[in-house]
Parts: C-alpha cells; sequence; structure tokens
DNA sequence: ACCTAGACTTGATCTGGGTCAAGGGTTCGC
DNA sequence: GCGAACCCTTGACCCAGATCAAGTCTAGGT
C-alpha cells in the first residue's frame, strides 16, 4: 500500500505522502520536475478546465474533491468520476480536455506543465508504468459504475455511492474499523443525483428512506454514520467483497 | 492513424494489419514475442473468460466481437464494454479478471501469455506507452457510456449505440461515405439491451420507432440502412462532431 | 433581530420504460 | 414437412422515478 503511494505521480509537500520517487531504482524524479511543476487554489463551484480547452498541464489533486462531467446542450449533465486526493487529473497526449473538471468543494492542485512532463514520461519508463496502473484503474472503477447507472434502483445507486466515499474516506484516515463508519459528504444532494443519473428530489427522499430504515443515520445534512457497513454494501447491491480487491 | 495501428499489439498473421512494430525505433518485437503467442477461437456465445478468475493471458481481438460484462447476483446483467478487432483484452498487472468476457458473434483472438507480456513491456517502453494511449480511449468511451446510460432515453441510447457500431464498422471498411452508412448489427436484441440498461423490448419497440420515422431502413433483423448519419448523430443527442474526435 | 439565498425535504401527479403475455419468422435437426 | 428452439415484435398494464409545487432549515449579511 505505502509502496503503491511512492510511486505515485505527486509532490514532496503535498499533505497526502506521494511523490514521483521510485522504490524500485532508487531514484528521485522530483530533481526533473522542479521548475515545472506548481499549485493551483479553487473555491467550490469554479471550473477548473472546460472541456474542449487546450490542456496545457497534468497534475493530482492534493486536497479537496473534484469531478469530471459531461454535458449535453439541453442541460442534463452526468458526472463521470470523482477525484479524490492523489487522483490524477490530465490526459498525456492528448491536446485538449474531454470533460469539464469542477471543483465540487475547495480545492488544491499539484500541477505539471504538459510538454515537460510528457518528455519526463518518455525518459522514465516507470512513471508511464504506473500511469498505466491508474489509468487501468480508474477505467475499472468506470466500468463498475457503468453497472450502477444501467442496472440499480435509485436506493442501491445511493447506497453504492455512500459505500464509495465512505471507504475512501475511511481508509485515507486509516481508521478501517470494521463495520462502523462515519464520514462527512463532500457531495450537495444535485451533485449527487448529477454522479447517479437521477434527480435531486430522488436522492433526497431516497436518503431520508435509508435513514429511516436505519442503514444510515444523519447528523446535519452532510455528516453521516453507517453503523453497519455490510448492510449499506447489501443495500448497494454488490456481492460483500466487490469492492475491496480493487 | 496507419502509424498509430503499426504500434498496436497484435501479430504478424492477423487480417487486421497490427503488429507490435515501433515506427519510432525501428525495432521488431514480434522477434521477442514469438513462442509466447498463439490463437484461440471462439463460437458465438462462449465465454472466454469469468470474472475473479486468473488470468493467463493478454491479448487482442482478430476478428469477431467480445463484449465485457457484470453481473449481479440476481442476474441483472450489464455491458461495460464492446471489444471490435484491434481491441486489447487483459490487464498487465492484475491477476484475476475484472468482468466476464463473452464471445458476442464467433470470435478469434491472438493472445500472449500474461508473464512474459509483461517483462517484455518492462524491456520495451513504447509497448508500455501505446497501452496507456489504448486504455485512456477505452476511458473515455466508457466515460462517454457513462453519459448514455445516465442521461439518455431510449430512443436517444439507441441511436447512439447505432452510431458508434456504424461508424466504427465504417472506418474498418474505409467507406467513409458522408451521410449514408450500411452496416450489419453483431448483436441481438438481448445484448442491445445489456449495453444500453434497457430491456430487449424496449431496445425492439425503439428500433420499430426509429423504423417508422425513416431514421433507419432495416433489410431483415440484422441489416441496417442509415440514410442520414447527420440525423442519426441527431437523434443520439450527440452534438455533430462529438465522437469524431475519438 | 430580520432578510435573503441556497440547500434540502416532502407531497401530488405524471410518464417512460419495465413487466407480463401472446403472438410471428427463421433455422435447425429429424 | 414438422416440431423445437431462438429471436424478434407488439399489445396491455403497472410502477419507479421524473416533474411540478410548496414548504423547512441554516448560514450570512445588514
Amino acid at each position: 500500500m505505502n509502496e503503491t503511494l511512492d510511486l505515485t505521480i505527486g509532490c514532496e509537500s503535498c499533505p497526502i505522502k506521494h511523490r514521483a520517487v521510485c522504490a524500485r531504482c532508487d531514484a528521485d524524479e522530483l530533481e526533473t520536475l522542479d521548475g515545472i511543476k506548481y499549485y493551483r487554489s479553487f473555491e467550490a463551484g469554479q471550473t477548473v478546465i472546460w472541456s474542449g480547452d487546450r490542456m496545457e498541464f497534468v497534475g493530482s489533486v492534493v486536497s479537496g474533491i473534484a469531478s469530471l462531467t459531461q454535458t449535453m446542450e439541453d442541460g442534463r449533465t452526468q458526472m463521470v468520476g470523482l477525484l479524490l486526493p492523489s487522483d490524477f487529473v490530465g490526459r498525456p497526449g492528448r491536446e485538449t480536455a474531454s470533460y469539464d473538471v469542477v471543483a465540487t468543494t475547495d480545492l488544491v492542485m499539484c500541477c505539471f506543465r504538459r510538454k515537460p512532463f510528457e518528455a519526463m514520461m518518455v525518459e522514465t519508463p516507470h512513471v508511464a508504468q504506473r500511469l498505466l496502473e491508474m489509468t487501468l484503474d480508474e477505467l475499472d472503477a468506470a466500468r463498475e459504475w457503468m453497472l450502477v447507472l444501467g442496472r440499480k434502483t435509485a436506493r442501491e445507486k445511493i447506497a453504492s455511492l455512500l459505500s464509495i466515499i465512505g471507504r475512501r474516506d475511511a481508509s485515507l484516515k486509516l481508521e478501517g474499523t470494521i463495520g462502523k463508519i462515519v464520514f462527512d459528504l463532500p457531495l450537495t444532494r444535485e451533485a449527487m443525483a448529477d454522479y447517479l443519473g437521477l434527480t435531486l428530489e430522488t436522492v433526497s427522499r431516497q436518503m431520508s428512506a435509508l435513514k429511516r430504515d436505519g442503514v444510515i443515520e444523519l447528523q446535519g445534512k452532510r455528516h453521516v454514520t453507517v453503523p453497519s457497513f455490510e448492510r449499506l454494501m447489501d443495500e448497494a447491491g454488490d456481492d460483500a467483497d466487490g469492492g475491496m480487491m480493487a
């Protein structure tokens, strides 16, 4: 786990310990990255980059949450990815962005100018390999989400989202308590709806239903307690260990 | 375009001209691949590999169509990817398969034993980089599909699927006629439903509706003529050049 | 203290697509 | 030529989730 993090593309001073240091070859790539990396901060609601814009940088999320969204001309929007701290943003080798990237909460990103980053990738194969692993993980996540979008009921969708956020949050805090999990929802009801392919009213109703049925407890609108994670997974319709393999 | 194909992982005798030859460095990797590659044939309906099984090989589709599907315990299934000739199958670096891979039509695959293939990847960085590009393309496709699954109506879903298959098919045949497109549907109504998150009855009804409205013509059940590709794209709800960028 | 705005909840009603059911067409083996 | 197995179509009905419409709750701002 820690060894994997060490191979993540990132930077020295991030609160999340992830650096472009390769455990295998003992080289420190930070040297080659210096001068091309910089930080960018965004307020909640700000757009980081618009779909179709020229992409000047790649980078990773340091703190906060960003989301990838696609919008149709008539305004229907679908969130196609949730970027949590340590997630990579951008696509080496492509000139323009394919989706809108929006700061869902206040957000800090660690960026690298794209061209020099691509050059470095060619010279340091293990960075490309690490990037491949990360991309394959994202692909798996996207495909798991396709099952959620295509076949699950509203209640199962909510439970799936809560279990993903809960798991990520718990593992970041290293408090992998079996059973009980506590976390703050970083998304508005509307953002949840956009991620799940629902309306915000349906999200609200199903949250109330899950609360009524004792699957979750709510302190305020955003603070969630899950008394039994197994129960939540069950509601999500996943087999018990489904997401643990990733 | 041709240069890209030359970099695709593949083999010498495939009907599709794709080989692991690197245009950049003039090396021919086939040499290192010999002895670890082999062919496998499957009949329509056969399962290539089950989710959770140990993955002994990676490879690419030579002819026919395979699909990646996920199934819930109660039998609901969602197709999460469609593999057309030249598409890569498998995940270097992972021991077990994440989805069922099913032969949708008769299928021939060109396979490489996974371990030696992984070893080769480490030694020949440009293969890893080509694989990264392909994976990023797949990720884009998966995310585009999330919009289809989450926000589009049944009619738009059908139109989206037809435009994807039609485009792929037309570009393979190099008959990129502007406007009119003719192709054979390689999927049953049920497979279409599984891909679109619909029931087969709804697929059938919407196909009839598109036919009634002159968006498509049907000769038999599977042979499709699209008189105006622009019209089809319009029905799909994409902006006109949406899928062309990929 | 009061006002406003954004985030959320809840109710009433409507509808797109699911479900159930009854066919039709083709292709196979016998 | 006949049944059987698929694959596909069409109709009738139903329901989960969308839509429309009031509200409530909370945090700021003045």
